[in-house]
DNA sequence: TAGACAATGTGATGCATATCACAAAATAAA
DNA sequence: TTTATTTTGTGATATGCATCACATTGTCTA
């Protein structure tokens, strides 16, 4: 479904029915931005009428949990984001940051609950995309919390190998810090299970980039936690 | 957005515009059940071409983690169940059992696709369903890992209490174990962190009926961790 | 090229809670 | 009612991991 538009900033192979640009409106009414690693996209907290559309890069959503901030979802482009605050309190229940240097448009709330409206296909696919997320959020409430540190950070390896980079040697777009607030841990089990996969030749760790060695022994770890 | 339907099986003050009757569609592609406490909705694993409507009664929502079967949501009526099946691989993903009496309809996914595609009220109230359900989701990542067990139990306290029965006392719908699985944590605990709340004054216990006398300390319980 | 600050490695200790092991009670079945 | 089965209460023990403490390395800035 590539539709390559010249009137809108949306030229991705997205899950996007918006670049069929019948839909003039949008054209009209977006704000496009190109944001730095580490730039705040979305705010908790912080009033917001817009929806964001993440167009190239790599981001994480987080909150404030009771005791430090919790990193609940990677999210690579393309992808929307913030859609339960135009649907809700319009005040951010969640931050989005940049983990990548990104592109996003802002999207006024009005129009794309227009878009909605007016477009079958593009509401069917944001409706799958829900489904395919609460699927996600009952697996990880199910895996997270029954496995032990190793098996949950070998699937964090294997969800950037396998879903975000596509590729088993990449740059781990996290800090050690922010990997255990992503896997439940703290920084300094972090450091530790990744040495000890290092040292089982399980990966290969240099500084920030991480090449899987082995990916059925993380698998392996992956079952038996 | 009361709308007592004559002809079609949601009596309900449903998120449902399905009651809006325009949809005779519905009313001859459906299949109507009363269930009892314990029978199966929804089984993972099985193929299914339904969205269930829960109509009355209370449902949990469970999956088969690595090691044990894990609740991850409780569900009153009126409520949909099923979608991410429907738009997805037609094989459950997920079990739903019924932990009270319950009335469910299933209706064939092909009619409510249809309905979707020609209701733009129904679809947005779906969608506003999905966007809550996220939300918590990711409050439920951030809390339930952050907290120790008195905490989470606590949670689950108030949310039947505030949100599932709307009265401080009433009779748990679940097994210790079962609480277990909500909570993450083992039958053992649930068991004691009970008795300790009822030896503090917190909550009257008597068999499987609960009165909160303290809402105020589970707060803070709740809290503090 | 220094100096400062952030990110990481690694040992020692403590603690929350899982697990094991039964007893007691409640519920279901016969 | 009696028997069988599930559910619940409670102690003792084991353990995975958080926390603390500090050394080391890496990275930015002036």
């Amino acid at each position: 479904m590539q539709t390559n538009c010249k009137t809108c900033p949306f030229k991705t192979k997205a899950t996007s029915m918006l670049c069929d640009c019948s839909l003039e409106s949008l054209t009209n009414n977006h704000l496009e931005l190109k944001l730095k690693k580490g730039d705040s996209i979305i705010k908790q907290g912080m009033y917001s009428t817009n929806v964001v559309f993440l167009r190239t890069g790599l981001a994480k959503i987080h909150l404030a949990g009771p005791y430090t901030e919790q990193i609940v979802k990677m999210v690579n482009a393309p992808s929307y984001l913030g859609l339960p605050t135009t649907f809700g309190s319009k005040i951010n229940q969640y931050s989005v940051t940049a983990v990548s240097d990104v592109e996003v448009c802002f999207i006024d709330l009005e129009v794309f609950q227009t878009i909605l409206d007016e477009n079958k296909e593009f509401t069917r696919e944001i409706i799958q995309e829900f489904c395919k997320n609460e699927l996600e959020y009952f697996h990880r409430c199910a895996n997270r919390t029954q496995k032990l540190i190793r098996g949950n950070m070998a699937d964090a390896l294997l969800e950037f190998a396998d879903n975000i980079f596509k590729t088993d040697t990449f740059i781990l777009p996290l800090s050690q810090a922010e990997l255990a607030n992503l896997i439940d841990t703290s920084r300094e089990s972090v450091s530790r299970v990744l040495s000890e996969f290092d040292k089982d030749g399980i990966v290969r760790i240099n500084g920030k980039s991480i090449e899987i060695l082995n990916k059925k022994s993380l698998q392996l770890i992956s079952q038996n936690g």
